[in-house]
RNA sequence: GUGGCUGUAGCUCAGUUGGUUAGAGUAGUGGAUUGUGGUUCCAUUGGUCGUGGGUUCAAAUCCCAUCUGCCACCCCA
């Protein structure tokens, strides 16, 4: 018989890494509803038309498609099969997709329930996004997001406040982090400045790369796609910028002095910068130009976070879009969020073996098996220790002691309640710590004080 | 999507220039110990060598394809 097998890029998790993942979301989740933020979930199924164009022409490719049921071939004639053109006839077989981030469909939750929404919405999001990537580590084709956004609000403070929110964050699940900022307008007005408008897509991905392929490749890069030689000699001083982030915007201001919109993104890292100052953020917030981002739907503010002791992609990112709601039909709504990956996060904590000792949601007790009637007295002292909230469970066999206590060890249950003849003819139990070995006869009374 | 590396028991790995019946440690199961786990000792289950083809008298070993994991690019959480 073959073995059975899941999908390139998808895992199953176990009781023990369930703990661990349940920690991160739930330390997420927590610093998400103290900003304000709720809950809300969307289908993992989408329309095709809700997704596609919103990631760029990779995004698309990287889209997982839904055969349409019944008799999907029957769309197509022979003429366009034999075409051979995949994009023409995926359009005709597939009209659904699963949801590749959960950005783009928020946005699409809000157009669409818009009436019931009182503005400015914050909601956050915990869900599994799938891409058809090719895996690597870290790098998986269904993996969990978690995301907190607020639209319908254009002031700075959000930005600050979703700093502050990844700052938490990270602190509470202790990994040291450098939180970059970059702002999309500072870009638009670097390539306004040396007139390649047209290119500004070309120039954020070949400057995206400077700290991997260093100066000369990056100006090699920008060649190819046809800047003018005058136009890179231009970005140099711009690519080369030195000092902390107020020296850096103070020589960004000259460069890109005759750039309104490029000023304009300036003085919003500007306000940022000043906001967050008096609010103790503990892990570095730097500006960082060559932070681009291939979501092509952000539109002011980039925010990429980067684990400073492990050697993984960005483990959280986002950033403000002003018209993503306005390609499902609602102008004038600008959103902001940023959005944490849970898998990545996973890999981090694991790498700094930074998990908490307390993070499984283990057994606390359990109950060895002597036979029917042990097992009587045994199921009505189980049932008071579970109404006072202490997990605790009895072996359903009345097997050997040792195989039982061998469960127990396997198990990692710290405690085991010893109820046999002896026990019940003294109207007592034997409490057993699976750490120390200690045995202790107790009143039933007294055993849920031992215990907790 | 492009290029490269990889795959032997649940896990970590041996396996000679192709040569009889593929090994070890660990985990599992049973026992030493019929009311005591994590240490010890004994016994024992488990593999069509990732899968499918090919070369050969003979393939875990050589060749091809395919799948998986990993690495670089692309992109990103």
């Amino acid at each position: 018989m073959q073995q059975p097998s899941i999908p390139k890029g998808t895992r199953d998790f176990s009781p023990e890494e369930m703990a661990k993942r349940n920690y991160i979301f739930g330390t997420i989740k927590r610093v998400f509803q103290l900003f304000g933020f709720r809950q809300i979930e969307t289908p993992a199924i989408e329309n095709l038309s809700t997704l596609m164009g919103k990631y760029g022409e990779e995004g698309d490719k990287l889209l997982f498609k839904i055969l349409n049921s019944g008799d999907f071939a029957g769309a197509v004639d022979t003429a366009e099969w034999n075409a051979q053109n995949s994009n023409k006839i995926t359009a005709k077989i597939a009209e659904k997709g699963l949801r590749y981030d959960l950005t783009v469909p928020f946005a699409r939750y809000v157009v669409q329930h818009r009436d019931q929404i009182t503005f400015p919405f914050k909601r956050y999001q915990i869900q599994p996004v799938w891409r058809a990537d090719r895996p690597q580590k870290g790098r998986y084709r269904e993996f969990y997001q978690c995301d907190a956004d607020v639209v319908g609000s254009d002031s700075l403070l959000n930005e600050v406040e979703l700093l502050q929110v990844v700052d938490e964050v990270f602190r509470r699940l202790q990994i040291a982090v450098t939180i970059k900022l970059n702002n999309r307008k500072i870009l638009s007005g670097i390539a306004q400045i040396i007139g390649a408008e047209e290119n500004i897509i070309d120039i954020t991905v070949a400057i995206d790369k400077l700290d991997k392929i260093g100066l000369d490749n990056v100006n090699a890069e920008l060649a190819t796609k046809g800047i003018t030689q005058a136009a890179i000699d231009q970005l140099q001083p711009i690519l080369l910028l030195q000092g902390d982030n107020a020296e850096k915007l103070a020589q960004l201001k000259m460069a890109l002095a005759a750039s309104p919109i490029g000023l304009q993104g300036i003085s919003e890292l500007e306000t940022i910068f000043e906001w967050l100052k008096p609010l103790s953020i503990q892990n570095k917030v730097e500006l960082d130009l060559t932070l681009a981002r291939g979501l092509n739907y952000y539109t002011g503010a980039i925010i990429e976070v980067k684990a400073n002791d492990v050697q993984i992609g960005s483990i959280s990112g986002g950033g403000r879009y002003d018209n993503l709601t306005g390609v499902f039909g609602l102008e004038n709504v600008s959103g902001v969020g940023v959005s944490f990956g849970a898998d990545r996060i996973y890999d981090v904590l694991l790498q700094l073996n930074a998990f908490p000792e307390t993070v499984s949601e283990n057994t606390a007790v359990l109950f060895l098996n002597f036979g029917l009637q042990e097992q009587a007295i045994a199921l009505t002292l189980l049932n008071t220790i579970r109404q006072t909230g202490i997990n605790a469970e009895i072996y359903p066999e009345a097997t050997k002691i040792k195989k039982q206590m061998n469960y127990a060890n396997q198990k990692n249950i710290p405690w085991v309640v010893i109820l046999g003849e002896n026990e019940i003819n003294q109207g007592v139990v034997t409490l057993k710590n699976m750490q120390s070995g200690e045995q202790k006869v107790v009143s039933h009374e007294q055993l849920i004080e031992y215990i907790v």
